[in-house]
DNA sequence: GACAAGCTCACCCTATTTCGCTATTTTTTT
DNA sequence: AAAAAAATAGCGAAATAGGGTGAGCTTGTC
């Protein structure tokens, strides 16, 4: 038997929760709150397996009871559920200790499998956070590796140099003395390399990968 | 119609793989190998929109494998499927710039599902797996400060992560929910408060002072 | 209640960029 | 000498960005 306790703002949300646990074979709810006051003391007295919670609460968010709640009660699984699909939100909740994360476009049957999840030991995410997850992970804590660069030649170094002083085609032409043109086939095999399709993104790799 | 490629060096499994795709509408096999030889090669001559990788194989590693294929082609996402749980492999995966790591105790299903999400844009995991990610992420990562800011508003600090990962006007107006003319208003308002005059230097200065 | 700040959206117009193609000249490599 | 790579240049289209103006809505403060 699951036991599952609820913290969602949203009254009817949260009832509708409350019934599908009920009434689902191995799953029951321990409780159903619509604010974290008394978080750990209501905790304490109603014990249960996970916390459903949600982000986006009067007082204190989901995100720092998250915190509290690994804090005073790590045995607690948490799963986030919510409509934010930013990655402050996901970065933040992860560092909070969060067993899960998964947004609200989820079947009702999608949030009994989460669920299950997490009881096996999983962690429950919508593919899309999953991927966004992978993202931050990558960018976050990747060592920066010696880049070769991309196979750039000397002109088309030159040239993205131009670009990240924030340069024109025309104000970086006039700058390497060849023609706007020039500069146009050059940045566009420069794009081709790099797998981009615009000078942010180009200018944002070289930037990182410390090209320039 | 979702093209994939299989690296899988167990001779069953991979006609197996071959089949289920083939039989299975909305799915096509653009090629099965047991090894990595030729890789870059072949997927050029053989297009395709995800590569199903196995980590074991005799030469090349699939790990390796992958990333090779995202340094010469972006484009294609690589879903690695294996029997290995260890944190290494999983690490190393996501480094290579995985797109999804599932175990090879999935059903047929799972894998027509896993194929799906990585062709939605979403990073399918075990929830296991997911379950790794997340702690490997906690233990791994310390926030970073941010500097001045120049007064940006919390929404144009989130447009602002828009363009510096590259995306336009209209993808970052799609990522935040909100209008193309809205994210056109915040970008012009983030140029005054930055004093430039175009994506490229913000996302310069962005990136130098670690705004973002 | 008035006010400011922040977020949202729309319309219009111009400049720039992106990307397709082709092509010549110079330099380097084989 | 031949071949390959690099640099130069041009043209045209379609898409995107940049900038001006105005305006409605919400939230929080005085």
């Amino acid at each position: 038997m699951i036991r599952v306790t609820i913290f969602e703002d949203n009254k009817h949300l949260r009832e509708t929760f409350q019934l599908l646990l009920e009434t689902s074979p191995g799953y029951t709810c321990a409780g159903a709150w619509s604010n974290c006051n008394q978080l750990i003391k209501v905790l304490e007295a109603n014990p249960c397996d996970i916390v459903l919670m949600d982000i986006e609460m009067p007082g204190m968010s989901g995100i720092e009871a998250t915190k509290a709640i690994k804090k005073h009660l790590p045995e607690i699984n948490v799963l986030i559920q919510t409509v934010f699909f930013e990655d402050e939100y996901i970065f933040n909740a992860i560092c909070a200790g969060a067993s899960g994360y998964i947004l609200k476009s989820t079947t009702p049957q999608g949030y009994l499998d989460a669920l299950k999840d997490v009881s096996n030991g999983g962690s429950p995410m919508t593919p899309g956070i999953a991927r966004r997850v992978l993202e931050l992970f990558k960018t976050n804590l990747q060592p920066q590796q010696a880049s070769d660069e991309y196979g750039l030649t000397n002109q088309e170094k030159k040239i993205l140099q131009q670009l990240v002083q924030g340069k024109s085609y025309k104000l970086a032409a006039d700058a390497l003395f060849v023609s706007v043109d020039t500069v146009k086939t050059h940045v566009r095999n420069i794009y081709a390399k790099m797998h981009v399709h615009s000078g942010i993104e180009a200018v944002s790799i070289a930037l990182r990968d410390k090209i320039v």
